[in-house]
DNA sequence: AGGTAATAGTTGTATTTGTAACTAACAAGG
DNA sequence: CCTTGTTAGTTACAAATACAACTATTACCT
């Protein structure tokens, strides 16, 4: 058991999802930071403003599994570069509603068409099904608990 | 073609990579940190001595892909805790030749089957048959250039 | 041999990130 | 209302990372 000959660290999953995550991450990085001067977390809060409209940065924390700390920064520099406009909620002066500018729109859309093609290189080689029970399953991983 | 609502972000590849990789990999993280204080650099250095034995930093660069610097460091910290040791390479004197120590490969062994019992626990749900899949996909995906 | 390029590995500095502590605003119970 | 607790978001400081420049050594080429 101790020295279970069977289990190759290399096959590892964590391992095998990072070696992955990181190939797959590079080129895209490239393309928000290059085009945008964008980091991956202001893309992230970008898309999810993108997708879902109006949101906090709570909002977004929870549904990209972010730390908040990650968000108020991205944020901030969203803001800068007036990709988004924040707005206090009257009703709970905590809260401070997100929204995209136009210009904001124009490159979460310029990023999602890259985003897209790029998406259909990376899964090219794997039949439709394929691709679908590998995104399932990541899915299924990301949600674990415990 | 440019706002293609049939493509929804949320699917996107690199993403959905990502969030399962931070997911896995936080629970091993706390047991390498907290059982030996090491960084997940050090462990993938680590694991690579363990499988294949003697090697030089270029060769865990080319194995791992990672940062030259990145296995600088974490070797040097690794040989500080006396977990491996380096041994100048007298016909080319540039190459430092990498070792575990005893300690380094109990070190190495305790994680390992740590490591064996996790992934166990992360594929559970899956046939032997999709995580076999999952596994070749993940592969595939961190090999692919270009 | 002598000069140029390539390779192994390290170090310096600027960015980025993580953790914890913080401010401000609201909530709830007495 | 007033204390205690919670939530939203920010900030400060330590730790980690990326990138480029560096040293030392070997290889190549004429």
């Amino acid at each position: 058991m101790r020295d279970d000959p069977d289990f190759d660290v290399r096959m590892f999953l964590p391992y095998l999802l990072n070696q992955a995550a990181e190939a797959a991450s590079l080129e895209f990085q490239n393309v928000y930071k290059d085009r945008y001067g964008m980091l991956r977390n202001e893309w992230r809060v970008l898309f999810h403003l993108g997708i879902y409209g109006r949101m906090t940065a709570s909002d977004i924390g929870a549904r990209a599994q972010m730390h908040k700390t990650k968000i108020s920064r991205a944020v901030q520099r969203l803001a800068e570069r007036r990709y988004l406009v924040r707005t206090r909620d009257e009703a709970d002066r905590r809260v401070e509603h997100l929204d995209l500018t136009k210009m904001g729109q124009k490159v979460y859309s310029d990023l999602r068409s890259t985003a897209r093609d790029y998406d259909t290189a990376l899964v090219e080689g794997l039949s439709e099904e394929d691709a679908n029970r590998l995104r399932t399953q990541l899915i299924a991983l990301a949600a674990r608990r415990g």
